[in-house]
DNA sequence: AAGCTATATGCCTGTCAAGACATGTACTGT
DNA sequence: ACAGTACATGTCTTGACAGGCATATAGCTT
């Protein structure tokens, strides 16, 4: 069974869950928002519900998909005893995200990893 | 370059953080703790420096791995807009189905039984 | 100098997952 | 019944990556 890290490794499972979080959307509409295949969609969608990321409801031919944020706190719950080391640190962290935003690749410094299937 | 959801993702690498929260350690720890080979655990250990998830101090041969707690808060970020649902859920979720309640089509069907074919 | 220790890197292989396409399934309206 | 819609699933290919071993690199000791 995959963990909640293996679900939200993939992009466009992250922005499902983004999508899903302001409303439910039905299949055809994360299509269209993800640019995604249709079959490509329900893969993906099919491994969020495995997970307990997200639930469907059926309506005719339509099935809506909603968030479970709840597999989220497995997330958090890892993160917990990060979350106060950096906090003493705000200035370095500013700075790390800055440098995240103006040059991706600041901490590579040695060879250049390619980003899995975006190319 | 890899996200810091491409690092987390593989287990070893999140044990390795979890070891260096408690304190730096020389590469031979680490590969003893894990139990993994030693070219191993330096691969591993690149992919988090890549990232800047731990930084490197020399000291002869030993090299001592630190964490460097910032870049988690990219998934901190990400995480942000969730943890507020899995707390109030119930009561989202009591307003979302009020909704739909007044919606005249659809969604009524949706609590059809499902076939007995696939468990 | 040689030899030892600690770590990094190269190469190879198996595995696993994402994407594309075709097809199956379930439901709707005429 | 038929055609169309909405979604799921199966199959195949391809690429990324973890793990193994061998080897390179760097520093220490004698």
């Amino acid at each position: 069974m995959a963990t909640t890290f293996d679900v939200l490794v993939e992009p466009a499972r992250r922005r499902i869950l983004d999508l899903l979080r302001e409303r439910p959307r039905p299949v055809g509409e994360l299509v269209g928002l993800l640019g995604l295949s249709q079959p490509g969609t329900s893969k993906h969608l099919r491994v969020l519900r495995e997970a307990g990321l997200v639930a469907v409801r059926r309506d005719a031919q339509r099935r809506w998909y909603e968030l479970r944020p709840e597999p989220l706190a497995e997330v958090d719950a890892w993160l917990e005893p990060y979350r106060r080391l950096w906090a003493g640190r705000l200035d370095a962290l500013e700075q790390h995200l800055n440098e995240r935003k103006e040059t991706p690749h600041a901490h590579d410094r040695s060879r250049r990893r390619r980003r899995p299937r975006n190319s």
